[in-house]
DNA sequence: GATCATTACGAGCCGCGTAATCATT
DNA sequence: AATGATTACGCGGCTCGTAATGATC
């Protein structure tokens, strides 16, 4: 069971297809073909059936691990070469949406004043590879953020080996028009406003989506905000063009209102995902934000 | 990183030496240096120091990886063949000291009344090998006992992809001749214990190693009861060879009396480890001793 | 007949063992 | 000198690509 293998046979069982696996991967058709003849060989056990492609129940079952197995596999190498220290003169962070908060600023600060020299990057990340750009050395640490309940880690799927923690909590506000009949509450529950029309905003709001996957169905979306700018959804929202759920440290603005989210108990989240730590920048900006 | 050039690195940083690497993994000591040479050629990095053998602070790292590594390849092996029923005739439970309760028994017999013909095997499995066996498949599920906080999980270290579920707590009491001047109590602090002479009785009673682990150094061994009968142990507490810790439900004898545990406060608890799940008798038996 | 997986076959590479060499005690 | 790791080298096997074959729509 060699990683190559492993990897081949995810590809195949991902795209449904030994010819595209081929292209993907650069090898030929016969290429893959032997190569997961000769993984079938070695298991015992029939992975794949053809035409179409499918896998079988003992595919799935080796899909569930070859994952972990292969993110795992490259988070050792990573791990041990960041010893030699090859990104010893730099920092990057891998953010996944609008994470990059006051507490992270207020960290990447404490880095630049205790190693002046090393070059700090941010780069935006999507948020299913976060863990991979993470093991494999691409990104030395990631930023991912969502809703939770109070002190409940984010799901993020298999981490593999990486480790996690919470940078910041911060209580959840609905955004709307100042002149909105609920904007003057203390408090209110979102499935009352399952049947309002909604900004999707992912980059600055939660995504509808994720949304809806912790309130039930509804949220419709009134408009698409792909900006990164607050501004921008604060000038939206004031227009009456839908509502948006916000950390309420980014809420407030003329002309909107933001009331705070009552029901369900629900927080946004910040966490930090990072590899093995020795010392040096890195293990210093993890420290920080985590309160040492 | 191929998996087998981590196999021979994990034994040459284990042992210490090329040439008895090579011997327990039926090698030349030259097939062992090239794979060693090929891995820090692949990672880039010197994994050992050689004359005298010491893993660089590179390899402490690949070592963090491999063993869970190469568990969760032998999980995944395991568990793809698992699916075609290869073990279909025998449920093999590995048991670490004794772990095989009344609950065990139990839900064996409901195994065995679902299932008349298929023939069930208890083998005894050392502790630290649990997770391996039952990763490679060798038993089935794994039973595994030990001290722990109520409700807390037993430290069973690095068991990969596999699962852990509780299923006994029991109290524990402190075994002492009935003569005893502590006899009488309602219950008492093992820490006023800790100048006793104790028996050493793996096989029945908490491993002294263990208890000092919780408890703190002292516990003296008085004598050693390698036996597996509870009998015998309870003959030797009679008659003042010493004190012993054991779950509750095995306390209790003529001569012999068993004071509960109160301080601190620890329960003996039994856990089973297992891969992932399917159908038939192995499923049942987990799912009876778990109460579904 | 077109698409796509498998099989046949030859070329190149890789990994092992044997044996010689080098280093350390 | 003896033990033990490395290097040289040749053989066998493995894996890839090309090309032919087979299967399925």
């Amino acid at each position: 069971m060699d990683p190559q293998q492993l990897r081949t046979f995810v590809a195949v069982a991902h795209l449904a297809s030994f010819s595209e696996a081929a292209r993907e991967l650069g090898y030929t058709q016969s290429a893959v073909s032997q190569q997961i003849a000769a993984l079938e060989g070695d298991v015992g056990v029939a992975l794949l059936e053809r035409r179409p492609v499918r896998v079988t129940a003992a595919g799935e079952r080796l899909l569930e691990h070859a994952g972990s197995l292969l993110l795992r596999l490259d988070a050792a190498r990573a791990d041990v070469r960041r010893v030699v220290g090859v990104s010893g003169g730099r920092v990057v962070i891998g953010a996944a949406g609008a994470t990059v908060t006051a507490a992270v600023a207020q960290a990447l600060a404490a880095v630049r004043a205790r190693y002046p020299r090393v070059e700090v990057r941010i780069t935006q990340v999507a948020r299913a590879a976060v863990a991979a750009q993470v093991a494999t050395g691409v990104v030395d640490v990631g930023l991912v953020d969502g809703v939770a309940a109070p002190s409940d880690p984010l799901a993020l799927g298999d981490v593999g080996p990486l480790r996690t923690v919470a940078v910041a909590e911060e209580p959840l506000a609905v955004l709307m028009p100042a002149g909105h009949p609920l904007a003057g509450r203390k408090g209110l529950a979102l499935a009352d406003l399952a049947d309002a029309r909604w900004l999707d905003a992912p980059d600055v709001a939660m995504e509808l989506d994720r949304l809806r996957a912790v309130a039930g169905p509804g949220f419709r979306a009134a408009a698409r905000y792909e900006g990164g700018e607050v501004r921008g959804l604060l000038a939206l929202v004031a227009a009456g063009h839908g509502l948006a759920l916000v950390p309420r440290p980014s809420a407030g603005g003329a002309g909107v209102a933001a009331v705070p989210l009552r029901s369900p108990r629900l927080v946004h989240r910040t966490e930090l995902v990072h590899g093995a730590l020795a010392e040096g920048p890195v293990a210093l900006l993890v420290e920080t934000l985590t309160g040492r």
